[in-house]
DNA sequence: GTTAGCACTCCAAGGTGATGAGTGCTAACA
DNA sequence: TGTTAGCACTCATCACCTTGGAGTGCTAAC
């Protein structure tokens, strides 16, 4: 069967009525509706073929009927139109993130808050993986007699440190010399190239003859690279669940908020998703527990190269225009935040 | 009216019994209890003593008794018998801990999940304030032409830093001589001391003249000494609350929920909190959210020094006694994981 | 002082019937 | 042939009632 230009706009109209009230839409209310010029009746036979074709569901046989997953997917590819934000919305969003722009991970935190205050949904945000970056120099640094600390420093200016104990006695021109041996090792090698085994095991064989001090800096060199592939993982406005019909019922509210507070699943879920905007709905979640939940992420970029993930969660029936519209937005401002910031000021060039 | 040995008796089994159960508490049920020689006419006789006396409450004619705030409070500070942890359990709750400690925000978060999933209900930890951190010595490094890395290393060995962009073009010499006055003013100075506008004042007018550089640095050293005293809220197992009957209310969970995800609100009523262990049962919490629960909060401290708190929320029938142990055995551990880690290994001295 | 007995209260759970939204089908209409 | 009015039917929801049980408070007897 063929989708007629009236079953699209009925399926539209269902569409937009059930996300604005999370009620099954009947052949009566629909027929009201502004531009529809049909009968009930009509309405009903068509709907009758929606549902056979499988856009549309019933939850039992005196009920309206219910989007479904395939319709979203058909409304997100081709009915719906992205909404341009108002200028007001722009500046609201453009002003809160300059105002947090200072600091990298506040600025990302500060973008999930936005997102979800505007959106009324749960929103999560990702720190890039530092997979990529590049480190520039290694550096020890002396504390006090026992403890120094160990630094690594990338080409983007990201620098980690960690205070090593050392269980022999060194002199700064051993630290020195340990630091300039690491850096030759590993200058130029990205985080992760550097975690490969056989790296570090050439490099073990080399030092491990030079001093104890080797003993002590290198595990703790291989935890500080692990840390740097580390992401960060924000989320905001969890409780704006209990705002959506969907999940008045206690053991679904339950099972969302176990869900999403598995901080280490989100974030590999958050991971593995494509760049750019993605839209996945229900069923199409392989995540079992996310079947009736709609996700919308995006990603940003800084420095045009490291990626970082933003986005949301909610119910099915989701407003995904809007939504869609203000993620992308907002990644777009994101990434000019980020791209300023490491390219330099305006007073540059 | 006196507190005769019998109304204590019959208001403590009250009182376990209700934590057990969740359930108004009847004479009869009472009566049936190992050790309780009186029948079910008697016990409501006492039970309306207590009542009047504001240890027990009526949630209507026909039902049971239920412990009062004030009953509560009776049980914590009199009545309850603080039980050793079991071997297995000391055994578990050192052994979890011991695995994450080489990283410090990792520990105090492997902490609190620890304490959740042991006590079942929501957790919470904080790290510890920095105020009382001594600045050891500023450093600036050199990245490319126009970064430099702000480094502050504090007396504990703990290093801050932040990339900062150089409007000016610099030399390693005056990169060199800007760290060493910046050490010379602010070495031996808590971080709290140092961010007071008088030192600041008086630093800038020294160095105002010196460079451009000096410009581009201050704003990011405040800025730095400021996240130094940040600190950090872990939370774990805010979806326990499900389990407990009390927030079977679809509106008190979204509340609960609500509340404890303003994490600088929560954050701020931690650090206000007594040290030590510290229960706060009902309607003793100022905080008109938190009337219905009950929070335990102890302190830990780092190299006896920094103090941080841990701790859990719950209902306030909560098995105060059993959390309490818990919570004093955990903090013991950490206080003692953190003096090892920061006075030298086992191998020392 | 303690206890048995009894009337009373109130919640919770289950059953009943009315209501109304919505459907599917059929037959009439343009 | 496509559209529509009409009608019987379905099902969830809600208000209402009934019943059972747990628990209390009071009184009188032990």
């Amino acid at each position: 069967m063929e989708l007629s230009e009236r079953k699209l706009k009925i399926l539209q109209a269902i569409i937009s009525d059930y996300i604005m009230t999370a009620e099954p839409v009947g052949s009566r209310t629909l027929s009201k509706k502004e531009g529809m010029d049909f009968s009930p009746a009509t309405i009903r036979n068509e709907m009758a073929d929606l549902e056979e074709m499988g856009y549309l569901t019933h939850p039992h046989t005196s009920a309206g009927r219910v989007p479904s997953a395939k319709a979203y997917r058909l409304y997100v590819n081709e009915l719906m139109d992205k909404p341009e934000l108002t200028g007001e919305e722009k500046i609201i969003i453009a002003e809160r993130l300059k105002n947090s722009a200072t600091d990298f991970e506040r600025t990302i935190e500060h973008a999930a808050e936005i997102l979800s205050e505007i959106t009324n949904l749960t929103s999560f945000a990702l720190t890039p993986r530092k997979t990529e970056d590049v480190i520039k120099y290694i550096s020890l640094l002396p504390v006090d007699s026992e403890t120094v600390i160990l630094m690594i420093v990338s080409e983007s200016g990201k620098v980690s440190n960690k205070a090593v104990r050392m269980s022999v006695p060194y002199t700064n021109d051993s630290l020195e010399l340990l630091s300039k041996t690491m850096t030759y090792n590993y200058k130029g090698k990205t985080v992760s190239q550097a975690l490969t085994n056989n790296i570090i095991a050439n490099f073990e064989t080399d030092v491990v003859a030079m001093s104890g001090m080797a003993q002590d800096v290198m595990p703790n060199f291989l935890k500080t690279l692990e840390d740097m592939l580390n992401v960060n993982l924000y989320m905001e406005g969890l409780s704006n669940i209990f705002d959506i019909p969907e999940y008045s019922d206690l053991e679904k509210a339950k099972n969302f908020i176990q869900l999403l507070t598995q901080k280490k699943e989100i974030t590999r879920k958050l991971i593995e998703r494509d760049d750019g905007i993605t839209v996945t709905i229900g069923e199409e979640n392989a995540d079992e527990g996310l079947q009736d939940c709609s996700l919308i992420t995006a990603s940003y970029s800084v420095d045009g190269k490291l990626v970082g993930k933003i986005g949301v969660i909610g119910p099915t029936r989701m407003k995904y225009s809007e939504v869609t519209s203000i993620i992308e937005y907002l990644t777009d401002n994101l990434t000019d935040t980020f791209k300023l910031e490491t390219r330099g000021e305006e007073t540059k060039k």
